[in-house]
DNA sequence: ATGGTTGGGGTCCAA
């Protein structure tokens, strides 16, 4: 089974690169982040069209939004709201015995300081409660997926430069702070990680402020999959879709995927 | 130190 997450940045405005990715990666479960419509606006139909039979959206007007589009059953599961009232998380059960988390963290806002910017206070509560909530509700022991844009680059090189971004929402100690106690409230497994060695460069997005992405390449991981140990043993594969970065109008993030083989 | 770009909705906010 394939899965994979992506931060789309609109949902409406990006079905032509939705159908590139679907068409190339044959993803059976895809998880998207900023989907920036209500759940009545959502292009269901399109959707269908190209497989996705199974449909979860989670949605609210401009801003946020998560859906969960599948080719296999899925039985809807909690709508967590921590914080604010914002639609960030959706979650479903599926036939395998599998829990499937789909979550959009806040962004932060641009400074690094909790005192003075509340919507980096929030995020940071935010993922505090995140690691709460599987700490009391759910076992190491269950198999559960916890994926999306955590808007957290965790590690040296999950970023550009990690000196440069040392102060810099995204990869400050707090946030890495939070990362960890999600990480541990399961036991999770940085699922790619596991195929890439901590020490080789890994990003999954690349501002739109840049004149050439590619050139500078001033990336960071962002998004996401972790995994509770009882899946470790399926995990077969991962793939980033860099290249999908160059498409005509895309999001300013690009997919991450694992395999989980049965 | 600053500005760079994108999307949504409505003439600005969030990323």
């Amino acid at each position: 089974m394939r899965v994979a997450t992506w931060n789309i940045n609109s949902v409406r405005i990006r079905l032509g690169v939705i159908k590139s990715f679907v068409d190339q990666y044959q993803p059976d479960i895809l998880c998207l982040q900023e989907i920036k419509t209500e759940a009545e606006n959502f292009p269901h139909a399109a959707l269908d069209n190209m497989g996705f039979k199974h449909r979860l959206v989670r949605g609210e007007k401009s801003y946020n939004g998560v859906a969960i589009l599948s080719k296999v059953p899925l039985e809807i599961s909690d709508q967590l709201t921590f914080v604010n009232g914002q639609a960030r998380h959706i979650s479903a059960r599926i036939s395998n015995g599998m829990e499937l988390h789909n979550f959009y963290v806040p962004a932060g806002g641009d400074i690094a300081d909790p005192e003075i910017n509340s919507k980096f206070d929030m995020k940071l509560k935010y993922m505090e409660e995140v690691a709460n909530w599987f700490q009391h509700n759910r076992k190491a022991s269950d198999r559960i997926i916890l994926l999306g844009d955590i808007n957290v680059a965790p590690g040296k090189y999950d970023v550009w430069s990690h000196r440069q971004l040392l102060d810099i929402v995204s990869h400050t100690y707090m946030e890495k702070y939070y990362f960890r106690k999600i990480l541990n409230s399961l036991n999770f497994i940085d699922a790619v990680r596991e195929f890439v060695p901590h020490h080789e460069k890994l990003y999954s997005w690349w501002s739109y402020r840049n004149k050439d992405w590619k050139l500078s390449n001033k990336g960071r991981r962002l998004d996401h999959i972790l995994i509770t140990e009882p899946l470790k043993p399926y995990l077969t594969n991962y793939d980033i879709f860099k290249s999908g970065r160059d498409l005509a109008s895309t999001s300013d993030h690009v997919p991450v995927i694992i395999d989980l083989q049965r």
